[in-house]
This record gives C-alpha cells, sequence and structure tokens, in this order.
DNA sequence: TCAAAAGTGTTGGCGTTACACCCATGC
DNA sequence: GCATGGGTGTAACGCCAACACTTTTGA
C-alpha cells in the first residue's frame, strides 16, 4: 500500500437554466489557499462514505440544496500533483442538474452564468468546463434537459432550456414535433397554461424514457443572437463539440 | 485536511481485437487479496504522477504493452468503501485500445474474449463492463475504430472490428461506402493486398477526423450469428442498448 | 383588430437500407 | 469456370429543416 496516500475530494458542477441563461452554482472559498475566491461547491470524501454520497452532502453542507441521485453523475477524477498547494488532492468531479426555480437556500453560494464566469480557485475552471460539455452532449441523445424544468412545464419552456444550454435558437414548430412525438419524452396532464400573451400552451410532466431516438440535433441555427458575433468560420472547427461524444478522450 | 487519506490506483481496461472477437487484457493477481484471481491490470499512483503517465506506467511494468495517450482515456473512479479488504483505495478507471496484433510481451497476462470473462477480482467486472460499453458507444460517433488496427488496414479489417465491439453483422457494401466517403477517416495509401481468396483490397490509413458525421448507427442487422438465437420480439425490447448513450448516467 | 405564442400540414433534401450488379483474384 | 471477397449503382424509405398556415389568447 505504500506511503502515498491523497486526500479524496468532490467537487460538483451544479447546473440550471434562470432567465434563459445556463448558469452555475459557485461559493466563495471559506479558507485559504484561494480565500475568498470562487469555486465549485465540494469537500473531502468521508472515510466511509461513496462518491456520490459524498457530492450530495457537500451540496446539503455549502447550500442548502438537494439533488436526487438521478440528477447527478460523476464527471471524472482530477489528480494533478500539483493542483492543490496543500498536497496530493484527488478530486472526483460530478455533475448535477436542477430546476431553474432552484435557489441557494442560505447566502453561501450563488448562480453565474456561464459565460461570464472567471477563473475560479484549483483546476475548478477545467472542471466546469467539462462540466457543461457533458450536460451539452447529453441533451442531444437524453431525455436530461426535463431535469431542468419543474415538475409540470410547456414545450417551450423545455426548448428554452435547449436554447440556453447549447446558446443557439430552435424552431418552435420542428420542436413541438419532435419532443412530442418522441414515445415517453412528455406525458400530457391535460391542462394548459396561459404565459402572458399568445395562447396557452400544454402542461407536460416527464416520462420514463431516458433515451432520444434519434438524438436532438444540435447547432439548428448559429448562434447569431444576443449580440455574440460568431464569425461564418468559426463556428465549427471541429464537426462537433468536444465532451463526451467527441473531445472526451481517445481523439 | 483531516486525516482520511485514500490509497489512489489506477486499473487499465484494455481492449482489442483478435479473431474478430473483442477481448481484454487480464493478469492474475501476484498477491493477496484475490492471489492467482484474473483481474485488471493496474497499480498505484506514485507520490508526484499524474493519472494517465500512473496507468501508461503500470501497462508497461505488468505488461510490456505501450499505449499512445491518444488511445487512453479516463474511464471513471471507484471508491466503494469495502471494494478493497486493504483499506479504502480509490481506483481511476482507464480504457485503452490496442491493435489485434499486439500481445502481452512477458507471460504476465493474456487476452479473454470479453464474452468468456468470468468474475474478477476486487470490483473489476464493473469496471470492465463501463469500458466496453464506453468502447462500444465511441464507435458509434468516433473514428476510434481505427484503434483496433494497425498501421495499415483494409475496409474489411475495419469492419471486422466494428461486427466484434458490437457482436452484430454489417452489410459489406454500405459500410465501405460510408467510411470511405466520410471526410477525413480514412486516407487511401494507394496499394493493395492480397488477403487469400477474392479480389485485393485496397489499404488506408487512418486520417486525421476523430469525429464521424453522421454517426454510425449501431445494430443494422440483429446478432443472429454466432448460434446465439434471438426470438424476433426479444431483439430489441428497448429502442437502442445502454451505454453512454442511454443507460450511462442520469437516467 | 393586431401581435404573440401554440400547434398542424406539406415539401424537398439527405442519408440510409436493401439489393442488383460488376471487378479482381485464387483454386 | 467458379467461389470469394472488393467495390459501384440505384430505388425506396424515413427523418428532418424550412416554411405556409391555422388556432387561441391578451391588449
Amino acid at each position: 500500500m505504500r506511503g502515498n496516500l491523497f486526500a479524496v475530494a468532490v467537487d460538483l458542477v451544479v447546473l440550471t437554466v434562470r432567465d434563459d441563461r445556463l448558469c452555475v452554482l459557485l461559493v466563495q472559498r471559506p479558507a485559504p489557499p484561494f480565500l475568498d475566491e470562487p469555486a465549485l461547491p465540494g469537500g473531502f470524501v468521508r472515510p466511509h462514505e461513496d462518491l456520490l454520497d459524498a457530492a450530495t452532502r457537500e451540496l446539503m453542507e455549502e447550500t442548502g440544496l438537494t439533488v436526487d441521485h438521478h440528477h447527478l453523475e460523476q464527471l471524472g477524477s482530477y489528480a494533478g500533483p500539483d493542483r492543490d498547494p496543500r498536497g496530493r488532492v484527488l478530486t472526483v468531479g460530478h455533475l448535477a442538474l436542477l430546476p431553474g426555480l432552484a435557489g441557494p437556500a442560505d447566502g453561501s453560494g450563488a448562480w453565474h452564468a456561464v459565460r461570464d464566469v472567471g477563473p475560479l480557485a484549483f483546476d475548478h475552471a477545467r472542471i466546469l468546463a467539462d462540466g457543461v460539455e457533458r450536460a451539452r452532449a447529453k441533451l442531444e441523445y437524453s431525455t436530461l434537459a426535463t431535469s431542468f424544468c419543474p415538475p409540470e412545464f410547456t414545450v417551450s419552456q423545455l426548448r428554452r432550456v435547449y436554447e440556453a444550454v447549447w446558446d443557439t435558437t430552435i424552431d418552435p414548430r420542428n420542436f413541438q414535433r419532435k419532443v412530442t412525438s418522441t414515445p415517453g419524452f412528455l406525458l400530457p396532464t391535460g391542462e394548459k397554461v396561459r404565459t402572458g400573451r399568445g395562447r396557452p400552451g400544454q402542461l407536460f410532466r416527464r416520462g420514463d424514457a431516458t433515451a432520444l431516438h434519434p438524438p436532438m440535433l444540435r447547432e439548428p441555427i448559429p448562434a447569431a443572437a444576443r449580440g455574440v458575433h460568431v464569425p461564418a468560420q468559426e463556428r465549427r472547427p471541429e464537426p462537433v463539440g468536444a465532451g463526451v461524444r467527441s473531445g472526451g478522450g481517445l481523439p
């Protein structure tokens, strides 16, 4: 077993969609190193604890939020020899998806739009990037987007989730057909809701299906919205984005 | 930092295709626990070592094989409190893909057809299952299958890789068109090779592309081969198989 | 009545499947 | 010649992007 022991931590990339933007939950480092700098919530794993349990506990302790295990998954481990000045620390990154209405219960932690996040403590910027890319990839071929929605939601709420996470715009008519015709994706409740202007939309609950067949296709319309001008050549240097589907390794 | 420290190990799921079967490299446990039982190759990470370096080193030490980092990726971490009787050990599983001609240099390690693998030491059976599923999923949307091939190969060699990993049969004519028409997947060398009977096939080298667009579709023809009779109704209880694309988490 | 959002119908293009057919080689 | 595997041509089908069009609400 030798003497080369590690401290093992879990860190969480907690994502949600608020005001049509993908947001991540960040905390201020309560102690050195990186005192007061923004960081992912997380902490050390206890002696008899499994990784997912530790992640769930740390999230509750640091922000008061609860995630059920259906919306929590392991991202990967980060163990660069110099990633923590205190010594050898391996951290296991996790990804959690929450509905937009959830807010940190106490003051320790706040939502930040992912696109505006600056440098983070440790290698947390890298972990965040991996988590965001994983979430983006999973929306393509899973029904995971409903995790960002409240228990009952309309098709356009769901569409806004896709648009926020992928930073694109999607044709509402084709999207409607796509999601309502995928068996087990959406269960109609029979009720309608008026959202202010326009015809009321039907309310749905998430169904049993977990996989999407065929998958949603990313980038239906290039993100020319929100003033972020992207020259045509820069849009897709690689045929597809990184993450689970392409950049995730073994390139 | 507290006193709850872990030993950190790396374990490798090393896959190849030999004789049209997906094979995994297993070693015999050289010491307790699980003395002499089959296990994945692996070992403890050294004090100043990164994870991928440790995986590369352990593979070399235990089997004499070398993998470049392009064919090596992290699978995930396994840290069940009771997974090792010696104490708290977290292991980071890795996936490595090797061409079929490679053989363990010395006697410590041998290829086993994945379908015939029985119980393994520790939780290695679980890690193996995750690695196999990851490899299966990645063939769909990446050019990774070429990692199983020697530097120069024919289209039918590549097809046999897909058939072995997915345990299906694929129409050779459509497969040919598909892979040769994907830009950057295969680079023709201009040479031909005679494989015994039949018309000689053209030789290719792997190209620069890493992603496949559109992806290969799994399960073109149900696996009615190899004597495993599958009644028509049982073939696809769910629209698609498990793995990264469906079962891989956040279900 | 108009704007806005929900939802349906239709069409053309593209990729795939299935299979007919030709090519090149060993026996 | 014949079997075997390499490789091309093509028609039918399915999915999807694009968009015309209808429905239902608030102002």
